[in-house]
DNA sequence: GGTTCTTGCCTAGACGCCCTAGGAAAGACT
DNA sequence: AGTCTTTCCTAGGGCGTCTAGGCAAGAACC
C-alpha cells in the first residue's frame, strides 16, 4: 500500500488548517486521519497525543502570527507602529480563527520560555513601545493592557459578541487610537494612588 | 429505588459548579451524572443535549454576573462606577472560571435577545457610561473597548498568560484607570480621521 | 386505600473519539 | 538479495454522546 508521507510538520499544518475550518475545539485525530486517508492510530507515530498536537498548533500559530506582525511593524514607530501591530494582529485572528484560538491555550511556562516565537513576540512588542518612553514596571502594565484589548476584541468579534449595528472595523480603529493616547499620557508608577 | 430529585435547574447549577472545578471544556454529561449518582441517559429528561446544557450554563452565569456587577455599581457614578464594574467583573471571572468561560460561547443572536440578563447587562453598562456624556455611535465604540479590555484581561489572566513578575491586580487597577481617562477624553465621532 | 397516570430514572445499545500493543510491509542501506 | 528502520496497519479497551424503550415511584383520581 502506498504511504501517505506523513511527517510531524505536515500533520501539524493540516491540523491547523482543520482548526481554521471547523474550530480549534473540534480538531480531532480521527478527523485529521480521515483527511490524510489514514487510520487514526497512524498519527501517533508523529504526534504524542491530542494535547501534544494542540500545543504544536499553538506554537505554529504563534510563530506565524509574530512573523506577520513583525513584518507589519518593521520600519514604523509610535502610532504608526501601534496601528500596524494591531491590524496585523486582528487580521491574523480573523483569517485564522482556529490557529488564533490555539494560541490561547494554557502552555507550560518553561516550555513557552524555550520557544523562539515567544522571545520574538516580547522583542517586537517591547520594541514597538520604545517610542513611548516607558520604563518598568509601567512597561509591563502597558503591555498587559495592549494584549488584553487586542485579544479581548478579537475574541469577542470572533464569537459574534458584537452586534452587527456598528461597523466592527471602525470601532477597532478607534480603540487602537484610544490606546495610543493612553500610552502617550501613561501615568508613571510614582503617581499611582 | 429512591429518585435523585433532578430538575433542569439543579442539573444546570451542578454543571456550572462542575465547570468551575474542572473547566468548562471538561464538563461532560457522564461526569455530571456520576455526581448525581445517576446514569447519564437520565439527564436527557432535563436537558436536551450537551450543547443545550452549555447554553444554559452560559445564561445562568450571565445572569449571576450581571447581578453582582449591578450591585457593585449601584449608587456610584463616573470613575467610581467604572472601577466597581471592572472589579466585580474580574472577581466573578476569577471566582468562577468555568461559569465565566461559559459566557464566552457563541450564542444565537435571537436567543440572546430574548434573555433578561442580556437586556440588564446592556442597561447597567450604558448606565455606567452615562456620566461620560457620550452619544452614539461613540457609545457603542466605548462599550466595545471596555468589554474587550475586561474580557481580554480576565481571559489572559485565567490562562496564566501573564508572567508572575508583576502583580496582576496592580496592572488591572492601572488599566481601569487608563480606561477612565480614555472615556473622559473620548474623541467625538466627527473628529475621527 | 386502591387504581390510574405521569414521569423520573433505568437498561441496552449504536456510534465516535482517544490511545496502546503488536504486526506487516514499504523503502533505505549494505 | 538480504537486513533494518520506519510507516502504517489491525485489534481492541475505555470513555463520551445520544436514542429507544421499559419499569416503577409518586401524584392524582376515585
Amino acid at each position: 500500500m502506498a504511504r501517505a508521507g506523513l511527517t510531524t510538520e505536515r500533520v501539524v499544518v493540516a491540523a491547523a488548517d482543520l482548526a481554521d475550518e471547523v474550530g480549534f475545539a473540534h480538531v480531532s485525530l480521527s478527523a485529521l486521519a480521515r483527511r490524510f486517508g489514514v487510520k487514526d492510530a497512524s498519527l501517533y507515530s508523529h504526534v504524542k497525543n491530542l494535547d501534544d498536537l494542540r500545543t504544536r498548533i499553538a506554537f505554529l500559530a504563534g510563530a506565524e502570527m509574530i512573523d506577520r506582525i513583525a513584518e507589519a511593524v518593521a520600519g514604523r514607530a509610535g502610532q504608526d507602529a501601534l496601528a500596524a501591530f494591531a491590524d496585523a494582529y486582528r487580521e491574523y485572528a480573523l483569517e485564522h480563527p482556529g490557529r488564533y484560538a490555539a494560541t490561547q491555550i494554557r502552555i507550560d511556562q518553561s516550555l513557552a520560555a524555550s520557544s523562539p516565537a515567544f522571545a520574538r513576540t516580547a522583542e517586537v512588542t517591547y520594541g514597538m513601545l520604545r517610542a513611548y518612553g516607558l520604563d518598568e514596571p509601567d512597561l509591563t502594565d502597558a503591555v498587559r493592557l495592549l494584549r488584553s484589548t487586542f485579544h479581548g476584541y478579537c475574541a469577542l468579534e470572533a464569537t459574534g459578541a458584537f452586534g452587527a449595528s456598528r461597523d466592527v472595523r471602525t470601532s477597532w480603529t478607534r480603540a487602537v487610537a484610544a490606546l495610543h493616547v493612553t500610552l502617550e499620557h501613561w501615568p508613571r508608577e510614582a503617581s499611582t494612588s
